[in-house]
DNA sequence: TATGAATGAGTGTTCATTCAT
DNA sequence: TATGAATGAACACTCATTCAT
């Protein structure tokens, strides 16, 4: 029985499994042969013919989850105008994803550590919307001085780094939320 | 030609080279063949010979490198009493070793995040000491009210993601420091 | 130059081969290298291609042999219903296939006392018929009384144990006939 | 540590130790390194020192698991007169080795089956006492005419052959001499 | 008598990819 | 759009054995 789907839809439903092979089985543990035993594909084959190479699949597989982050992210942080709200709703948020998202979260990790070519994708999703954020505070007096950037970016490393971490996820989230507000709010 | 070596100086020169590989090539791509290469040797064998298994030869390439940064960091940090001075050197000195020991850092960073069974030794050295100087703080009254663990972890997350950064090294590590002393002092 | 055939074909291809080299090497002796170099194929991935592993290679090697012997089997006994010309029938044919079909005996010979999860498959092979045709002729009471299993698989050892005998081969299996119908008989 | 010890005390050692690996893991799974460890010896190289090569090793293995089964045996048998007595006797002596000398046991079959040029020592051991018993019994009219060359071979079959079976091991010892010695007597 | 160190050949298995319809 | 078949290179690891004291 052959199934036969648009070319689109058949990228994207590899990709999704994809996400989920390299969030459970880390980046090398991510083969072909494990993405189509997961998504119930006939053989390997089927990834090759419809993505150019493994980068060409990862890129794809990359932006399929950051996508799935950034759709929740802009739901919860829409309306939001106070800084120090919006500083602690981003981080607070960004940890709980951990939970209710972790394939999408770990995928996004593993890939950007593993594919130094996709930095330039990865930095625009970890620090882009922060940096700006911070600039906004920093024009309105909220925040003090800092270098916008290496605090975004340290940010975006403490929220990542939150992963594994064995106490309370929620009071983890707080106490970074609390860490980086006292150090941002002058 | 056969060269002869003693045990210890052979697996502590294949541990030197692994090092080297890991951090170059990360640790998907850290080979026997590579290694053997790298180091000059006449075939994987001789790794074989002298480490039980492959998972033996990276814990002893692990600690290492850990040793060659601890080593450096105790006599950088001897003598200094002053909290926050040391809260300062510490984050400056572990920024500041990106680039005099690129290897060891990204080495300890590949072979932490692929075997996750060594989580107690890395966790150690990221964070032992670090948490120990937090506490200490806290009770002269130096720094404030907040969970160790979770600083500890962050501070190191922000040291280890400074790795890429693009802007000159020296004045992120100072950014990286006002930010932690900002958070906790006060 | 890349030959093309059916799953099929290249799986019953492959699994000839091995039957001859695994009779001819030994179990041991019968690597993937030595079927492919026997075979004529073009590299040891065409069998990681068609079995999932080795156990999966010797399964059907084990199969294909015993179908060879069976078929024989089956052809020479049909229509033969005396009990006593059966059992004499079953074991001069048995032994004579070390001459006219060595491969295939020993190559079951060696996968039988190599793999021993096989066991169950092996056991139908060896004793199943024949504890059917025991049974039957107690029943019709032209056998003593006896233990099937025992003797059933005292018949297979015996035959089994025939392969190296340095006399000539045909007096050897009526020996050997002689002996168990005079054993069974009355 | 070096503890010194005679040469032919060391090669009874390893010889020994030998027999348990073979016994345990089979022919191909007795490796150097195996029988190393089983014996508590420092390196592989203390084998290769004392043996001329595996094949020596082994030689010396089988025979000192003859000895050890021909010693029981001799005390057994010793001052049996009666031919079928004599008879039952062994069979249900070796069978009963499978379980008091297993390791003995299986290591003779063992390198019996894979080193094909030792056939001559253990076909003396496997048929010779039993050829030359049965050879007398014939001669004093207690057993009929049959060759004794196959009878002898095909009850050392049947008596190795017993090793595995599922059912109680001294019934099916006894089933293995009644039919031996109703096909002899006769 | 014993040992530490080294070795080349070989094992099955997995990898992403290409050929040919 | 999909597929079955084939591929060469690489992987960690094990083998019995030899070199050099």
């Amino acid at each position: 029985m052959q199934v036969t789907v648009t070319e689109a839809a058949r990228r994207q439903q590899i990709a999704e499994a994809a996400v989920e092979v390299v969030a459970r089985h880390g980046f090398a543990g991510a083969s072909f042969a494990k993405i189509v035993e997961h998504a119930g594909l006939s053989s390997t084959r089927l990834i090759s013919y419809h993505f150019r190479d493994k980068s060409d699949l990862m890129m794809t597989t990359l932006i399929s989850a950051i996508s799935a982050v950034d759709d929740r992210m802009n739901e919860r942080l829409d309306g939001t105008t106070d800084r120090v709200d919006m500083l602690r709703s981003y981080i607070e948020f960004l940890v709980g994803m951990l939970t209710t998202h972790p394939d999408q979260v770990r995928a996004i990790r593993e890939i950007g550590a593993n594919m130094p070519e996709f930095a330039p994708v990865l930095r625009d999703f970890r620090t882009g919307r922060l940096e700006r954020q911070l600039v906004q505070g920093q024009r309105e007096g909220v925040f003090g001085e800092f270098d916008v950037r290496v605090v975004a970016r340290t940010i975006a490393n403490g929220v990542d780094g939150a992963d594994g971490a064995d106490t309370d996820v929620d009071a983890y989230a707080r106490e970074l939320a609390d860490l980086f507000i006292r150090s941002c709010v002058g």
